[in-house]
RNA sequence: GCCCCGUUCGUCCAGCGGCCUAGGACGCUGGCCUUUCACGCCAGUAACACGGGUUCAAAUCCCGUACGGGGUACCA
């Protein structure tokens, strides 16, 4: 039943930037071809002239290339293949099986308010032998009668009746063909065994197939219709109603093998139930037979927690390279900054962290001279309160003292602030850990604080506590 | 309106007629660990939309209803 060699293609129409539901299209097209061996086609649906616009291109491809998803072949430009469209255009003109238009929406609309037609277009033109020239668009002669099936891997057998699909444009007025005639064209063109993508295409699916039909392509792919990713809002994801930038995920901090492991987890699972393993291993489970046929709902806190499981997962040095590159991009690159000493921190970091955009927080008041300043509102009044303890003067007045003189590393700080504690029968690591970080909360305090220079740590406790009076 | 698709815990996924007193993951709650916060571990929470069939047996098959989504462009 399946196919010796599939060829696949991922067909985006460029529009600004790639979003995660077109991703995900790609990533199953991409996942079916690893699975299978097959070739996967990246092919860029841009008939529309809006579309042409080459800053759209590298939107698609760098994304693309980002998480990973490698192309075979490709990528082909719809709007550098235009005579392929026209010449099939005219075939169809030839085989009187479509015709030259002038209807205005306008007109359509008018008389179907006075007939009550409403079925779309009416048509009008069927039989007017318009001459073509400006402003003329060519429409596709629908059969009276008779369905279309479309044999869909994930949905099965959908019927759609040949009498509710109205005469559809395949060419517009100014001379260009619609996507409709380049689908059916390219696919065939490019030998496409299975058009996967989202369910919002089903619909087009039977005029696309007419028109295979109708130029004597002989046997349509196969189609499979991905389940839609859907927001908060239940609504299909979409750039006016979601923020679902591809590149707006990657500058939160996620990494690309986290964000296509819980891709492929958005509509399908695997049979063992072990969700969180390399792609490879997901692409050789990969079957489109057993994909969901209801919208997914994306969730990002699910998307945080594999990336936090990812992150976790790294060696020390493979995470500080990321998380130096991401301070890099992210303009964060303070003069202490080095890779040797974040490499100290990492495994505590690792541990902190969903996303790298929780990095920072963790471990700037190692790296910079002054310490950041608290903005929010409860954590003020908390650090206050925690200051504000009977003891705390007298534990920074011995940490002070036993700091000064001891050995600056690890051990010898942390017994100094252990030993003021207990002394004191006071918890003696919250106050010094507020003095010097400038937070309540964060990693271990005894490792970092060795990194950061005695005399800032010791300016940092007596400016506490002079503030404490 | 019309056409198409769908409906298992709050969310994602497992379940393809008996193994289901429905399983896993995220989230949430509680506990253990811990002189911060986490990680880790343990426990708990919570679902087959509804109504009819078919069958010895239905979450699984069929029909209807309700609800949700998509499409309905000279966008893709």
């Amino acid at each position: 039943m399946t196919p010796q060699s599939p060829r696949v293609r991922f067909a985006p129409a460029p529009s600004g930037y790639l979003h995660v539901g077109s991703a995900r299209s790609a990533l199953f097209n991409w996942l079916f071809a690893k699975r299978f061996e097959g070739t996967f086609i990246l092919r860029i649906e841009d008939t529309n002239a809006d579309l042409a616009k080459p800053e759209f291109y590298e939107a698609i491809t760098e994304p693309l290339e980002w998480l990973g998803l490698e192309w075979d072949e490709g990528p082909y430009y719809q709007s550098q293949r235009t005579e392929k469209y026209i010449a099939a255009i005219e075939d169809l003109i030839d085989k009187k099986l479509a015709y030259c238009c002038n209807c205005t929406r306008e007109n359509i609309d008018a008389r179907n308010n006075e007939t009550g037609y409403r079925g779309g277009y009416d048509g009008y033109c069927r039989d007017r032998q318009i001459n073509d020239g400006p402003g003329v668009t060519i429409r596709f002669m629908t059969p009276n009668v008779g369905a279309v099936e479309v044999d869909d891997l994930i949905r099965g057998k959908v019927q759609f009746k040949n009498n509710e699909l109205e005469d559809f444009v395949i060419r517009r007025g100014n001379g260009t063909p619609v996507f409709l005639v380049a689908n059916a064209v390219d696919d065939a063109d490019m030998s496409i065994t299975h058009v996967i993508r989202g369910e919002d295409l089903l619909n087009t699916t039977p005029k696309v197939i007419l028109l295979w039909e109708a130029l004597g392509y002989g046997k349509p792919p196969q189609y499979a219709h991905l389940p839609l990713l859907i927001g908060e809002d239940r609504k299909k994801l979409s750039k006016r109603r979601h923020s679902v930038a591809l590149s707006d995920f990657r500058t939160d901090g996620i990494i690309p093998e986290a964000m296509i492991n819980y891709l492929a987890l958005l509509g399908w699972g695997p049979p063992d139930e072990k969700e969180i393993r390399p792609i490879e291993e997901i692409a050789s489970l990969f079957e489109l037979e057993n994909v969901n046929k209801s919208p997914a709902f994306f969730d990002i806190k699910k998307l945080h927690h594999i990336n936090g499981e990812y992150l976790r997962a790294l060696s020390p040095e493979d995470f500080v390279m990321l998380a130096m590159n991401y301070f890099k991009d992210t303009g964060w690159q303070p003069n202490n900054l080095t890779a040797q000493a974040l490499t100290v921190l990492a495994p505590s970091m690792q541990e902190r962290t969903e996303i790298l955009n929780d990095l920072k927080p963790l471990v700037d008041w190692v790296f910079e001279e002054i310490i950041p300043e608290e903005t929010n509102e409860k954590e003020i009044k908390k650090i206050a309160k925690a200051m504000h303890v009977s003891e705390v003067p007298m534990v920074l007045d011995l940490v002070i003292e036993g700091l000064r003189n001891c050995q600056w590393d690890e051990e010898s700080i942390e017994q100094v602030i252990s030993e003021a504690g207990e002394s004191l029968q006071a918890k003696s690591q919250v106050p010094v850990r507020i003095a010097v970080t400038g937070r309540r909360i964060g990693l271990p305090l005894y490792k970092p604080m060795a990194i950061l220079d005695r005399s800032l740590a010791l300016s940092r406790l007596v400016d506490a506590r002079s503030k404490l009076a």
